[in-house]
DNA sequence: TTTCTTTTTTGATCTACGTCAAATAAAGGC
DNA sequence: GCCTTTATTTGACGTAGATCAAAAAAGAAA
């Protein structure tokens, strides 16, 4: 939680008592490896921060599964879509990792913000900077080849490739296992 | 301006007094067809509404102009990334027809934000609305066929491809311009 | 209308990556 | 350790869409 409060404090600048609402608002959850968090069609109405672990959301495409993001320390993670108009969710959520969080409901949240104005400022920020980081992600990928794209994963998630087997990445990265595997083994 | 102020109203409510506030901050600008509103490495320091008209953003790969995306009637455009962290743009913006708008600077953005908190709910509202479309929409984009890309920004912004140019649509999707002339030949 | 320019279409190849199938290799369970 | 399951690698072949080139059509200028 103390990391949650350091990344709000470095958008917004918010007092001793601001800092305790906060906090009180916030649940720690301890996630075992492997457990669905939420499944397709349902309503997401969880938003968590992750202290230590990893989360992915995935889809099924032709009965296979496809993750849409990865999700590791530091971030907050949810189906974006799915809890922010709160409407079914087309994805799944689930630990890849035994992962420890830091979780609001999607109600207390809107409470929050009208407890704490400062923390609302917060939501925008954060909503901006996720969807400048998406923007300039999602245009960058059109033209890249399967190794540019397994690049600009690493480089955006380091160690991933190293904490998820290589078919996730694979199905990530919107490529055939068999050409990662290829890629991977010529330098 | 008036349709800014319902879009608004839509999201939260709003009182007379805070609707003038609001109107107080924009102003209105006509644009000239192929205006350039942005250059690519400039920071993008104008927010726009638009009333009237088409403006595209784009930028250069392989020395080919590619248009990152159509901003038709009652959209907010600018260089996202470019606005929203004060950074320069990879992209430039573009009117592609005569084009009537109401605009603000960042920092009266920053200003309003500060007099009136309620538009400050509308702004991250608004972002959140943004990133859930960016996401399910880019989600959703890497299966698809050329075919299957066209008809989904035929169902996105309607009648865009009676309004620009098959090259320009052709950048848009990721695909050549021939494969979408071939496409379009057929049925 | 005639000429010049830009855009779209059509045709003939080429290629990165997909698919299918089978061989290894690694990871769990007992 | 041994066996079963799951993940990765390797090989052969197919294909959607790219690229290059040139013809046809549509717009602009005059």
């Amino acid at each position: 939680m103390d990391r949650l409060i350091e990344l709000v404090n470095l958008a917004i600048k918010i007092s001793a008592e601001e800092e305790q609402i906060i906090r009180s608002y916030f649940e720690k959850v301890e996630i075992k490896n492997k457990t669905e968090l939420l499944r397709q069609g349902q309503k997401s109405n969880q938003l968590y921060f992750i202290e230590k672990g990893l989360i992915h959301t995935y889809y099924y495409h032709d009965d296979k599964e496809v993750t849409s993001w990865f999700y590791a320390e530091e971030n907050f993670v949810t189906s974006w879509y799915s809890f922010l108009s709160q409407a079914p969710s087309f994805e799944y959520l689930r630990a890849l990792e035994d992962t420890t969080a830091h979780t609001i409901t999607y109600s207390k949240l809107q409470q929050l913000y009208k407890e704490c104005p400062a923390f609302e400022r917060f939501g925008r920020i954060l909503a901006e900077q996720n969807l400048a980081f998406l923007e300039s992600y999602s245009k960058g990928y059109m033209f890249l080849s399967a190794k540019e794209k397994y690049d600009l994963l690493n480089a955006t998630i380091p160690d991933i490739t190293l904490r998820v087997k290589l078919g996730q990445i694979a199905s990530f990265l919107g490529i055939s296992q068999e050409t990662l595997s290829r890629l991977r083994s010529k330098k």
